[in-house]
DNA sequence: CCCATTCATAACCATTTGGTTATGACGTAG
DNA sequence: CTACGTCATAACCAAATGGTTATGAATGGG
């Protein structure tokens, strides 16, 4: 509603979109998605990369907020953040809908 | 359909989603979608950014199959392509379903 | 024919990014 | 108490990214 006069530049849609640009992390959002919570150990199991770099991650993820981090002793259980993706679903909605008529349905969603 | 096995990594939707994180690019794209067509010069107007950088972007965004070129003497016209966004709108769809049931209607969508 | 406009590319720079290995903090099990 | 397992962070590296100014290739107008 609010007229992007030249940059509407938003920091969480950005993080968002940065966030899923890359197929790790994508592939590690999807399983959490798909499988539910998950520990790191798990996870970097299923990723072709180190733990260090899945916690980082998950880290960039968390703070795109589109997973949460739970600990429990020695492990940091994460889970997709339900809502996480209503950021980036609006501006497909607002966006997408002008693009082309394919978008519908998409409206009455909170960021 | 195709299971994720671990990492579907998919050079397009990779390319889209990083195309969109930026957002200057964002920028230009909803204007070429709110607007229309638009030369490289008009979009230069409206970017805070020098013509060399809205070229680069709109390279990114070409290569990213969101928009299309038209070479017309010595402008260059830019539209957003329709069906550009269906990658990462099959993506959301997949996704953003399993994730939480806020979504709907995505399907019937081809890449 | 010359000059100006439009655009893309080159060269360069600082920062971010994805990756690694090494380390350290903390919890748990003998 | 010691040893191991789990995770995050640090240090480091090469490559990509977003930005700039400078240049060059076409096209169009006087």
């Amino acid at each position: 509603m609010t007229e992007p006069l030249q940059d509407d530049r938003n920091p969480t849609i950005d993080a968002q979109f940065k966030a899923l640009s890359d197929g790790t992390r994508r592939a590690l959002l999807e399983y959490l998605v798909r499988e539910g919570e998950q520990s790191v150990h798990a996870l970097t199991a299923i990723a072709g990369v180190s733990q260090p770099m899945v916690s980082r991650h998950l880290g960039k993820l968390k703070r795109a907020k589109l997973v949460t981090a739970r600990r429990a002793g020695r492990e940091t259980y994460y889970s997709a953040r339900s809502k996480g993706l209503a950021p980036v679903v609006q501006w497909m909605a607002v966006y997408g809908a002008l693009w082309s008529q394919r978008f519908t349905a998409l409206e009455g969603m909170e960021a």
